[in-house]
DNA sequence: AACAACTGC
């Protein structure tokens, strides 16, 4: 008999079968626990199938006759398409007919949809068409620990919708940490104390159901005394580990763009000095803002006896997987949002990651085979850090929270049941603002119809208001783009190492003198009219391509929703934006009187109770230019400055004239 | 002279 290669006759199967996942022999134990429980708790490890297995489980135990459907939410748009293709091909259909997805700007679902993944904010706008998400039998919020704003607000729907509809199933996916406060949220009312004794016990609304995992182990090591400069110590370690032990990846998880750069460039000359003596070293950067091309490379296998080393923000926690990694190293350090209720500024500042941060990070090492992470600091310094961060309902503005609230027809925002209540002060500050734009009446209700369409624009409030005006103002169609441009959110140029220089003269190209929100006017018809026809034009001009169709989607789904309120968007296309211009700086002023402020002789910005020190962004066409009174569209805090990007000029006189009531206790002559 | 990461039929 002829010899035959193992390796040349066997292709490794694309995926485990279901069966030999450990989740299998949980099967009956969950079918069981659902159908006597109205809550599931699932503590599943990575890797133990949760999300792909128990929607299958449940649609073959009968959770869909009689037309109802089983709906998985994800806190991301990539996770919902990308496990709903996989569930789909386990399961043998094809995409959109049994097994489907839906996100925002893609809905691949069809009638004959049972299992349906959908981003938890997508199910929140179904409540607001369907408040008892009547088709639904099962729902199942995964990833739940990360507790992401839509993630809480959604729970905090369900647990109403329950008392409505017992029958309905819920089913939350958490990490092992918050477990307990999940039991705990859907146990009891909100006004109820809950027992000192353990709340597990004699409990017949909620039951945690633990799953193993299938991981790696992972062996973590601290360091014995703390590193002064952890970047410089992240170098020392990649070389140590390059030096000294086996094959595999390294990720490094630092805060920022600048540091990655930074990191880039020391390893390169450090490569250079060590010469040929050991293999050689390919460092890549991995962060949000770089273009699809620019992330892809993560992915590529590096050449033979290369080692690929990726220095990554916090995208590389849960967001984006890469096979292959056997050491991790973790700076302890990590970028979060916060938001003061007292200024109403936000700010991102570098602070200490949580244990639960901290062990997601590890977990990166062991997917492929055993692994190690290098902790840069020491396991005392470990021990002290919080156990999970504060939920981000907690430390954000929430006016577009409290908007979507009250459209869900709970006009007691403050008493709305949520799973950690944020702090009064942004509750009021959320309601200050509404009801000077006008959403919310003296008795704080929703106004109609401009309450009632603002929270149904999937923009920020201001904006929403400001394209509500829009009409009056004569400048509809423009500012529809504006708003489609500004919610973006600064990823509309891009830029390589050391092209800053040529970026900024291709972005004159486009300014406008009024300020940037024109200026994003102006690229967004260049690309319409040349830049669809020639590949070239956002290479060529430093524009971010998937920004720019990204920008195209939002502002026919926005036009869309005008057309429902029977306000008609003039098509007609107008290159010459410069009669128009006074129109949409007044329009602007209309919805952004909040964000208003006055340049000091000393080239920065005050606001307009002039307490704040506001600096024109670099990425400002405003950041050289003289202004006098300007509005603008976010206000952010970094290190030591406060800065406001996408400004443009206005009258003092404007804002007086469309807010009033919001500036007559306030002197601006100052 | 500089921006963590998400998201909305």
């Amino acid at each position: 008999m002829a010899e035959f290669d193992l390796d040349a006759s066997f292709i490794p199967a694309l995926h485990k079968p279901a069966a030999l996942l450990p989740i299998a022999k949980h099967r009956e134990s969950l079918l069981y626990v659902v159908e006597t429980y109205p809550i599931t708790i699932v503590i599943g490890q990575t890797g133990s199938g949760k999300t792909t297995q128990i929607p299958q489980f449940l649609e073959g135990a009968g959770w869909c006759s009689e037309g109802q459907i089983i709906g998985v939410t994800q806190p991301r748009r990539v996770a919902a398409t990308t496990v709903a293709v996989r569930v789909a091909e386990e399961a043998g259909c094809e995409i959109g007919k049994e097994v489907g997805y839906s996100i925002r700007f893609d809905d691949v679902t069809s009638s004959a949809t049972r299992i349906k993944f959908l981003t938890d904010g997508l199910l929140i706008r179904e409540a607001l068409v369907d408040p008892l998400l009547s088709r639904y039998s099962v729902i199942m919020v995964d990833e739940a620990h990360e507790r992401s704003i839509s993630t809480d607000i959604l729970l905090g729907l369900l647990k109403k919708i329950r008392k409505k509809r017992p029958k309905l199933r819920i089913i939350v996916s958490s990490a092992t940490l918050q477990a307990g406060e999940f039991l705990k949220f859907f146990t009891y009312s909100s006004d109820e104390q809950a027992p000192k004794e353990d709340v597990e016990k004699k409990n017949d609304i909620a039951k945690i159901v633990s799953l193993e995992g299938r991981t790696y182990p992972i062996d973590i090591l601290y360091l014995e005394s703390p590193a002064e400069n952890y970047l410089e110590k992240a170098i020392d370690t990649v070389f140590d580990i390059h030096t000294q032990e086996g094959e595999g990846d390294i990720l490094v998880f630092l805060t920022g763009r600048e540091e990655i750069d930074d990191a880039l460039q020391a390893i390169s000359e450090r490569a250079a000095q060590a010469g040929s003596r050991y293999g050689a070293i390919q460092p890549l950067p991995l962060y949000a803002g770089l273009s699809t091309e620019q992330q892809m490379y993560i992915f590529d296998k590096p050449p033979e006896g290369t080692r690929k080393v990726i220095f990554s923000t916090n995208i590389a926690e849960a967001s984006v997987t890469i096979d292959g990694i056997v050491y991790v190293i973790d700076s302890g350090f990590v970028k979060l949002r916060a938001y003061s209720p007292t200024t109403g500024i936000e700010s991102l500042t570098a602070s200490p990651v949580s244990k639960a941060s901290a062990s997601q990070r590890a977990g990166r090492a062991g997917r492929t085979k055993p692994g190690k992470c290098f902790r840069l600091y020491t396991e005392h310094y470990f021990e002290a850090l919080p156990e999970a961060n504060a939920p981000e309902l907690q430390r954000s503005n929430l006016a577009p929270v409290v908007l979507q609230l009250k459209a869900l027809g709970i006009d007691n925002v403050v008493r709305f049941d949520f799973l950690s209540p944020p702090p009064s002060e942004l509750m009021s500050k959320a309601l200050e603002l509404l009801y000077a734009l006008g959403a919310l009446d003296e008795y704080a209700k929703l106004t109609r119809p401009l309450g009632f369409r603002m929270a149904e624009l999937a923009v920020e409030p201001m904006m929403a208001k400001t394209l509500l005006s829009a009409q009056s103002f004569g400048c509809l169609s423009e500012i529809l783009i504006i708003a489609a441009m500004t919610s973006l959110g600064g990823s509309v140029w891009f830029y390589h190492d050391g092209e800053q220089k040529r970026m900024e003269s291709s972005r004159r190209k486009f300014a406008a003198e009024e300020g940037d929100h024109l200026t994003l006017l102006n690229v967004y018809t260049a690309f319409v009219t040349t830049g669809k026809k020639e590949s070239h034009f956002c290479h060529d001009n430093h524009l971010n391509y998937k920004s720019m169709t990204r920008a195209v989607s939002i502002r026919r789904q926005l036009k869309r929703y005008l057309e429902r309120f029977n306000i008609a968007v003039d098509e007609s296309f107008k290159g010459d934006t410069s009669k128009k211009a006074e129109q949409i700086r007044r329009c602007l002023t209309s919805g952004n009187f909040a964000h208003a402020a006055r340049m000091q002789p000393d080239g920065t910005y005050r606001n307009v109770e002039g307490g704040t020190v506001l600096h024109a962004h670099p990425s400002s066409l405003m950041f050289n230019r003289k202004a006098n009174w300007v509005v603008f569209h976010e206000v952010m805090e970094t290190g030591e400055k406060t800065f406001i990007r996408d400004i443009t000029k206005i009258e003092k006189g404007w804002l007086l004239e469309y807010a009033p009531e919001f500036y007559k206790e306030t002197d601006t002559r100052s």
